[in-house]
DNA sequence: CGTGAAGTGCAATCCAGTTGCATGAAACAC
DNA sequence: GTGTTTCATGCAACTGGATTGCACTTCACG
C-alpha cells in the first residue's frame, strides 16, 4: 500500500461516510497527484475504475472537505485534496500552454468588499498566464485551432 | 430601435469588422442585460437566432474586446458587455440560489503574487453566497436535487 | 447470518460548446 | 447600381464533460 493510500484511508476513517474502494482510489489519486487535477486526469490514475463512481466519489470527497471542486478556466471541474476543517481559499493559476493548474500559496485569506445584504460563501481566484517553464518556450502546445476544452 | 441597439451599431462600427444583424442582436442583448449572462440566457432575449451565430458573435464581440468571457461556478461561460480598450478585470458575485450574476466594483487593479517566472494574462475572481434579495429568503430556488449546471 | 441502507457499475441521457459545409449577406471596386 | 470577393450565417451533426436511473453488490450492525 503506498503512502498516499495510508494517508487516504487514515483521512477517510475520520469521516462518518464508508470507507470503500472507490474513496479510497479517488482520495489516494487526488493526494498522490498533488495539484487540482481534472475527472480525466484522475481517470487516468485509475483506469479501472467506473467513470461515474470516480465522480461520485470525488462529489461525496468535496462534500465531506477532504477534497475542493473547482471550475477552471475552460469551465472544467478540477478537483483536489484539502484538508477538512481548514477551509481555506487559495488562487489557483492555470497555464494557457499547458493547461496544468498549481495551487499559489497566499498569507492571509482572500478577501473582496461586497455590496451591503450579500454574503459570501465561498471564493474562487484563477489566474491565468504562462507558468515558469512555458513562459520560457512561448510556443503554443498541442492543437493550434481555436481555444477548446482540453480532452 | 432601441437605445441598446443604438449604442450597440456605434460600438460595432469602430471595429474594423463588419456590422452584421448577429452582432447587432447579440450586443444589444448584452447591452439591455447588463450582467454576466450565459448563452441560453442572451438567446431567450433573441429566440430567433441560430444557438452558433449566437456563439459566434458573442466569441468575436469578445476578440475585439466589446465584450469578455468568463467561466462562471457551474463551469458554463457567461458573457458581458465590457468598454474596449479598459480591460478591467472586477470580481464577479453568483448567488447560489437565484444564480444572477453580478459584477462587484472595485477601486484598483486585481492583483495576486505568483511565484517567480509566472506571468498573468489574467485574473478571474468569483465569489459565490447569497445576494441581498436571497439573504432574506434564504429557501433554495427550483429544483431541490443536487447541484447541476442551470438549465 | 440476514436484513436494510448505502455505494457501485453500466447504459442511457443531457447539454454546453464546437465543427464542417453549403448558402447568403457585407464591403469595396468599378 | 452591378459584379466579385470575402466573410458571416444557418443547419445538422458531433464532441465530451457531467448527470441520472436502475439493477446489483457491498458494507455495517443487530
Amino acid at each position: 500500500m503506498s503512502a498516499a493510500e495510508d494517508v487516504a484511508r487514515d483521512l477517510l476513517a475520520r469521516t462518518s461516510g464508508r470507507i470503500t474502494t472507490a474513496r479510497l482510489t479517488a482520495l489516494s489519486a487526488l493526494l498522490s497527484l498533488g495539484r487540482a487535477a481534472t475527472h480525466t486526469d484522475l481517470h487516468r490514475q485509475a483506469p479501472d475504475m467506473d467513470r461515474v463512481s470516480l465522480y461520485r466519489a470525488l462529489d461525496w470527497l468535496a462534500e465531506q472537505g477532504l477534497a475542493s471542486r473547482i471550475t477552471d478556466a475552460d469551465g472544467v471541474w478540477r478537483y483536489e485534496a484539502s484538508v477538512p476543517g481548514a477551509d481555506h481559499h487559495h488562487p489557483h493559476f492555470q497555464c494557457s500552454r499547458c493547461h496544468q493548474t498549481t495551487c499559489i500559496e497566499i498569507e492571509g485569506g482572500l478577501t473582496v468588499r461586497l455590496p451591503a445584504g450579500f454574503t459570501q460563501e465561498k471564493i474562487e481566484v484563477l489566474v491565468k498566464g504562462l507558468c515558469r517553464t512555458c513562459s520560457l518556450v512561448s510556443v503554443p502546445l498541442g492543437k493550434t485551432t481555436k481555444a477548446r476544452r482540453p480532452a
